[in-house]
DNA sequence: TCTGGGGTCCTAGGACCC
DNA sequence: TCTGGGGTCCTAGGACCC
C-alpha cells in the first residue's frame, strides 16, 4: 500500500504576496490586475466574498481598501522551487504537479523518519511556513486522487488523511463535479445517470465500470477506490510536446492581414520559446476563436522540422486560408507547434546545410542574442509591423528601447 | 463568471494500404 | 457489381488540468 502526500499551497499567490509585503498581513490581497478578474485572494479577502474569477471592479465595489496587484510569476516560482526543495528534505520522490501543488510518495517514510505520517505532514507544515511564511494543506492518501480529495477536505493549514476504510465519509460529502479528472462535461452525464456523489461513482460494480467508460474515468475509479494507477512522476518536465501561444485583442476584427499580423506574432513566440529549449516542431496547428467563442481549428505537418517563423508561418497562412470566413469577427488567434523533438546534433547539421534555414539560422541566431540582451520584443518581423502603432510605443516604453526590425 | 493563457491525453472516423 | 478483413496513420475535436 502506497502513501502520497499531496500539498496544495493555501492561497498560493496571494501568501507570496503577504510573504513578501508583511504589512500586507490580514488585510484583503487579490492578483490578477493583469486580466482584470481575480487570479488569488487571500483568505480575507475570500472571508468577504471574493472568489476566483471575480472582476475586479467587483472587488473594488466590495472591499474598497483591497489590495490588487499583478501576478508575478517569476517570484511566485521561486516561492514554488523552494517549498518543492523542503518536500525533498521528506522524500525524493516529489512530482512538482503545479506552481502550487507537489505530490509526495512518502511510503516507508514513517518507518525511517520513527513518526507517523500525520506527524511528518505537520513537520512539512512548519518548515514551510518558517522558511517561506505561507501556509499549506495536506491531503495523505493510498492513490494521488485520494490524496488530492485530502488537501481540498480543510483548507487553509489542514492535513486530513484518507484510507480505504475511511474513504466512503469523505466521498459522500464530495460532489461528483468536484473529483480532479471530472469536469463539467462528464459531470452532467453522470448526473444523468442518477451519480451525484463521488461515492456513489465509487461504489459502481467494476463490470459497469468496464464497459461504460473510457480509459481515463476507468483509471479514476480505481484510484479513487484506493488503488494506485497513476504513480508520483519525479522526472523534472524540461522539454514540452506541444508549445503554444495564444493572444486575445480587442475589438475582435475580419481582417486578414491583422489577423494575419497577429499569428506571425503567435509563431514568433512560441518559435523563440522552441528554440530556448532547443526544440525543433514537426507540426504546426492553428485555432481561431469567434467573437461568439465558437472556433475553428486546423493542423499540418511541416515538410522540414523547424523552429523559425519563416518555415513556420507559410504552413500557418495555407491553414488559415482554409480557415477564415471574412464574414466572422474573430477575438483571438493562436499557435501551436506539435511533436516536438530535441534538436540532436546530426539534425542541426542536416538542418543547417537546408539552404533557407542557413539564412534564417543566422538571423535568428541574432534575433535571440539580442531578445536575451534586450527583452523578448526588441525585435520583430515585417509582418507584425501590421499592427496598430499604439502596441509598438508601449512596447518601446516597456523595454525603453528603440525597436528594431529585421526582414526575413 | 460572458470568458486569459498554456498545457496533456484520448478517441472517432476517414484515408490509404495490403 | 456489391463486395472481405485488417492494420496504421492522420485529422479533428473533446475533455480535462492549472
Amino acid at each position: 500500500m502506497q502513501t502520497i502526500f499531496h500539498v496544495d499551497g493555501d492561497a498560493f499567490f496571494a501568501a507570496c504576496e503577504q510573504s513578501i509585503h508583511p504589512d500586507w498581513r490580514g488585510r484583503a490581497v487579490v492578483t490578477g490586475a493583469e486580466r482584470g478578474i481575480v487570479s488569488a485572494a487571500s483568505y480575507e479577502a475570500k472571508a468577504r466574498g471574493v472568489s476566483r474569477a471575480t472582476a475586479l471592479w467587483d472587488v473594488h465595489r466590495i472591499i474598497p481598501n483591497a489590495i490588487i496587484v499583478s501576478s508575478d510569476y517569476e517570484t511566485y516560482s521561486l516561492f514554488s522551487k523552494r517549498m518543492f526543495n523542503i518536500i525533498r528534505r521528506f522524500t525524493p520522490e516529489v512530482e512538482e504537479y503545479s506552481i502550487d501543488e507537489a505530490f509526495a510518495d512518502m511510503t516507508g517514510q514513517d518507518r525511517r523518519h520513527g513518526c507517523s505520517y500525520r506527524e511528518l505532514a505537520c513537520q512539512m507544515q512548519v518548515a514551510v511556513m518558517n522558511e517561506l511564511g505561507i501556509s499549506i494543506s495536506i491531503g495523505i492518501g493510498p492513490s494521488k486522487v485520494l490524496a488530492k480529495v485530502g488537501s481540498k477536505w480543510k483548507k487553509p493549514s489542514g492535513i486530513t488523511e484518507i484510507t480505504i476504510e475511511t474513504r466512503e465519509q469523505y466521498l459522500q460529502a464530495l460532489e461528483i463535479g468536484k473529483i480532479w479528472g471530472i469536469g463539467s462535461a462528464h459531470a452532467t452525464r453522470f448526473r444523468m445517470m442518477g451519480v451525484r456523489t463521488a461515492q456513489q461513482f465509487a461504489a459502481m460494480p467494476a463490470s459497469i465500470v468496464k464497459q461504460s467508460f473510457d480509459k481515463p474515468l476507468k483509471e479514476l475509479w480505481h484510484e479513487i477506490n484506493g488503488s494506485m494507477i497513476n504513480p508520483v512522476s519525479t522526472s523534472i518536465k524540461q522539454d514540452y510536446k506541444s508549445i503554444s501561444k495564444m493572444e486575445t485583442f480587442t475589438p475582435p476584427s475580419s481582417n486578414a492581414a491583422y489577423l494575419k499580423a497577429r499569428m506571425m506574432r503567435n509563431v514568433e513566440h512560441a518559435c523563440a520559446k522552441a528554440r530556448r529549449y532547443g526544440l525543433l516542431a514537426s507540426g504546426v496547428s492553428l485555432y481561431l476563436r469567434k467573437q461568439d467563442f465558437r472556433s475553428s481549428y486546423s493542423e499540418a505537418k511541416l515538410s522540414v522540422d523547424s523552429a523559425y517563423p519563416g518555415e513556420i508561418f507559410s504552413v500557418i497562412e495555407e491553414l488559415f486560408e482554409n480557415l477564415f470566413e471574412p464574414w466572422e469577427l474573430y477575438r483571438a488567434t493562436a499557435v501551436t507547434l506539435t511533436g516536438l523533438h530535441k534538436m540532436t546534433g546530426s539534425q542541426k547539421a542536416l538542418f543547417e546545410n537546408y539552404e533557407p534555414s542557413t539564412k534564417q539560422s543566422l538571423v535568428y541566431k541574432s534575433i535571440d542574442m539580442l531578445s536575451a540582451k534586450y527583452g523578448n520584443h526588441a525585435v520583430m518581423t515585417g509582418t507584425s509591423l501590421r499592427l496598430p502603432v499604439q502596441l509598438t510605443q508601449q512596447r518601446q516604453r516597456r523595454i525603453n528601447l528603440p525597436v528594431l526590425h529585421v526582414a526575413v
